[in-house]
DNA sequence: ACTTGACCTTCCAATCGCTGGAAGGCCGAT
DNA sequence: ATCGGCCTTCCAGCGATTGGAAGGTCAAGT
């Protein structure tokens, strides 16, 4: 299989495959004679695996953790859960600090008359000393 | 004053100051003789206004909109509002991508033991095919 | 056989918003 | 005069892609 059938398989592009391929995530893929990349199915769960954590927002430091964790069949599940429980929390402290700005800027913008007038709380806000 | 004093009393450090006057966000300094560039107090209340907007997730787009919002006095309210407002729709997405994320996470981590075994539904999930 | 077009290859650059370091100049105090 | 602490510029890197250029390969149609 080439790359490109790969992508569509996997649901990665193959940009993003080649990427993968040169940090070092997944491993080097054989080759053709004309020095095409060629792939088995078992290289469609592997990005597959990869794409589902990115889906749930792991960064490419912890998805390696979690493809080592998930290649030895002797780990601890408690290491994958504090993997996970990590970064259930960095998630929460985002979302927290996403919904403050949220919160600020709604009732920023509840105050504000939002018409051809030039006062703006949004702006005075913005503009206060100290 | 040097960028030093700036940078200490408007909260946006030296080396930011440049970049965002290298990018265009800030205009040019004027300088000394020996090449310093010198600010002077407006320069304090205008590196805060870009502090604040960016403590409150706007876009350096953004910011470069509101700046020119804040400057002109005939602004319209409204441009300013739905500017707040699109940011506020942008930010309320990301939170609920981020938000289903992490219920995804903590439902897995939920059926997960956690202890020295190997099982885990973490991983199990990740690896799901299709 | 030849050409087209869809694939594949590598490498380099851009995105966004900084942050860091290196190499050098300037300033004020001792 | 020398020291520390400023200041200057430029260049490079982070993370996770995405884009493009320039070129090789392959299979199908004419």
């Amino acid at each position: 299989m080439n790359i490109g059938e790969l992508a569509k398989l996997s649901g990665v592009n193959s940009k993003l495959i080649r990427h993968y391929e040169s940090i070092g995530l997944v491993p080097k893929a054989m080759r053709s004679d004309s020095g095409y990349r060629i792939y088995s199915k078992t290289d469609i769960q592997f990005l597959r695996f990869i794409r589902r954590a990115r889906g749930l927002g792991f960064s490419m430091k912890e998805i390696k953790k979690l493809i080592g964790l998930w290649r030895n069949k002797s780990r601890a599940s408690k290491e994958v859960k504090s993997l996970a429980m990590t970064h259930i929390k960095a998630l929460e402290t985002k979302i927290s600090e996403m919904q403050e700005m949220a919160d600020s800027l709604r009732l920023l913008a509840k105050s504000c008359h939002g018409d051809s007038r030039p006062e703006c709380p949004i702006l005075n806000r913005l503009e206060i000393n100290e």
